[in-house]
RNA sequence: GGCCCCAUCGUCUAGAGGCCCAGGACACGGCCCUCUCAAGGCUGAAACACGGGUUCGAAUCCCGUUGGGGCCA
C-alpha cells in the first residue's frame, strides 16, 4: 500500500444526492482517515446538459453535514471535469501522436448498421476496428478510439472482489473522445485519477464492468492504476438497485426527517462493512477502525426501520444542549414557540429523548409542552388523554385532579414545573 | 441476449477448515419493570440456496445447478 492514500469520491450533479452516493463518499472518506490521506471532492460534470450549479451545493451542503469533510476539491479550482478539459485533449492528443489511439471516421449510421447485424445474429456488437489502419486525416470528422487489445485477457485485482478476469475478446476499441471534441466519462476519469494521484478507486459495484476498459487505457498512457474496489450496491427491498422511485432516498430528505447525521453515518458503514458485532459506531470510531477486508460482496437491502433505531439510539446519547440545537428548527416547522430559554428547551427535549426516533418525532411530542387543553374537562380528558397520551399528559392530569388548578396560570406553573423535571 | 458479480435468520451481519447442532443487531412474540407510552432487562421463534467433490473434519476450499443483481445492448 502507498504511503500516501489519496482517493476520491466524483459524483455528478445531475440530481439529487442518494444514499448509495452518500455511502460511496462514505467509504472513501472513512478509508483516507483511518490511512491519514486525502479524500477529494471531484465534479463530473461533463455531460453540461444535466449538470446544474444547485447539485453542486447540493452534494457540498450534504457531505459538510454528514460530516464527511473533502481535503480537496471544490470551491478551489480544478476540480470540475469541465474546468478540465485541456487536461484530456492533452492527453488525447499524446495517445494519438504516440500511436495508441486512432482516428475514426464511422458514422453513427455505420456503427448502428453493424450494431444491428451483430443482434441479428444473437451476437454483441463490438466496433470491428474499420479504421484502426485506415489513418484518417484530421481534416475529416473523426471520433478518437483507444487501441485495445484483441487477444488475451484483463485482470482485475479487486481489494473487495477479489480477482477478476476479462476476456479481452470481449472488449473493442472505446471512443475516448466523440466526434464534437468532448471527452468520454471513461476517459476522463482515468485521466483524472491519474492526474490526482489516486491511489485507491472505491466505486460502486456497478462500475465493474469499466474497469477492463479503463485498465487499456492506463496501460496506453503508460501509468500504473490505482487498486480498485467496488463496492456491493444498496438495493431497495425488491433488492433491485436503489432509486429514487423507491421512496426517501436523498440524503436531504433524511435531514428533513430529523435523523441525526451520526445516525445516518453509522447506518450507511454498516450497509456493508462490519466491525464485528458491534452496532453503534461513532464517526470517529468508523476513521480508526475501516477497512476493506471487511468490506461485504453482496448487495444490501436499504431498511429503514434499522435506521430508525439507530436514530434513536444517537438522539439518546447526545447532551442536552445538543438536542436543544437540534430540535429548534423542527419545532419552527411544526408551528411551536420556540422557548427563548436554552435551559428550558434543553430539559423539555431530554425529557422526550428516549420515545423520539427523530426530531420531527420529539417535536410532535413536545407540542403538549407548549399547548394546554384549551379547558379542563374530567370527562374528555379521561377518555382522550389516558391510553394514547404522551406520559407526562398523565402526570399533568393526574396533578391537575390532585390540585383543581387550571387556570391558564397555574397550568402554567404546573407546565414549567414538569418541564423542569 | 452477451459479459461480470453475488448467495448465512424477513432485513443488516459475525464467521477467513475443527471454538458453530452457527453468534450479534433491527423487526416480531412472551415475561419483568411501570400510573400510560416509551426506554431498559430477560426470553422465544427465525438462516449456512441445492447437488457433487476435496478433507479425519466444511457455513468456510473446488466444480456444477438454481436463484438474485449489475453493466452493455
Amino acid at each position: 500500500m502507498p504511503d500516501t492514500v489519496r482517493v476520491r469520491f466524483a459524483p455528478s450533479p445531475t440530481g439529487s444526492f442518494h444514499v448509495g452516493g452518500a455511502r460511496t463518499a462514505l467509504f472513501n472518506w472513512a478509508f483516507a482517515r483511518r490511512h491519514h490521506g486525502t479524500f477529494v471532492l471531484r465534479i463530473e460534470d461533463t455531460d453540461r446538459a444535466r449538470s446544474t450549479d444547485a447539485a453542486i451545493t447540493q452534494i457540498a451542503e450534504a457531505l459538510r453535514w454528514l460530516g464527511l469533510d473533502w481535503d480537496e476539491g471544490p470551491p478551489a479550482p480544478g476540480y470540475r471535469q469541465t474546468e478540465r478539459l485541456e487536461i484530456y485533449r492533452a492527453h488525447a492528443e499524446r495517445l494519438l501522436a504516440e500511436g495508441r489511439a486512432y482516428r475514426c471516421r464511422c458514422t453513427p449510421a455505420t456503427l448502428e448498421a453493424l450494431r444491428k447485424e451483430a443482434q441479428a445474429r444473437g451476437q454483441t456488437f463490438r466496433y470491428p476496428g474499420t479504421c484502426r489502419e485506415a489513418d484518417v486525416p484530421a481534416s475529416e470528422p473523426h471520433a478518437l478510439r483507444l487501441k485495445v487489445p484483441t487477444n488475451g485477457q484483463t485482470v482485475v485485482e479487486d481489494a473487495i472482489l477479489g480477482t477478476i478476469t476479462f476476456d479481452n475478446d470481449t472488449l473493442d476499441d472505446w471512443i475516448l473522445v466523440r466526434t464534437d471534441g468532448t471527452p468520454t466519462y471513461n476517459f476522463c476519469v482515468v485521466v483524472d485519477d491519474v492526474t490526482m494521484k489516486i491511489t485507491h478507486a472505491i466505486r460502486g459495484n456497478e462500475h465493474l464492468n469499466n474497469t477492463p476498459k479503463q485498465l487499456a487505457c492506463y496501460a496506453a498512457l503508460g501509468y500504473a492504476a490505482p487498486v480498485f474496489a467496488h463496492l456491493p450496491l444498496i438495493l431497495a427491498p425488491d433488492r433491485s438497485k436503489m432509486s429514487k422511485r423507491h421512496g426517501a432516498t436523498t440524503v436531504e430528505e433524511f435531514r428533513d426527517q430529523g435523523i441525526p447525521r451520526e445516525a445516518i453515518v453509522n447506518y450507511l458503514v454498516r450497509l456493508g462493512w462490519s466491525h464485528g458485532d458491534q452496532e453503534i459506531l461513532s464517526p470517529e470510531e468508523i476513521a480508526a477502525h475501516f477497512d476493506l477486508a471487511h468490506v461485504g460482496k453482496a448487495g444490501a437491502v436499504f431498511d429503514r426501520e434499522k435506521l430508525l433505531w439507530l436514530s434513536l439510539e444517537w438522539i439518546k446519547r447526545m447532551p442536552p444542549e445538543r438536542l436543544a440545537a437540534e430540535l429548534e428548527p423542527f419545532l419552527a416547522r411544526a408551528g411551536l414557540p420556540v422557548p427563548a430559554d436554552r435551559a428550558h428547551l434543553a430539559r423539555i427535549a431530554d425529557s422526550l429523548k428516549e420515545r423520539s426516533h427523530t426530531f420531527v418525532e420529539m417535536a410532535e411530542q413536545a407540542a403538549f409542552y407548549f399547548r394546554p387543553p384549551p379547558a379542563y374537562d374530567p370527562q374528555a380528558t379521561a377518555k382522550f388523554w389516558t391510553a394514547e397520551a404522551p406520559h407526562r399528559y398523565a402526570v399533568l392530569i393526574k396533578r391537575i385532579q390532585a390540585q383543581e388548578a387550571f387556570d391558564a396560570a397555574s397550568l402554567e406553573g404546573l407546565y414549567r414545573g414538569l418541564a423542569a423535571e
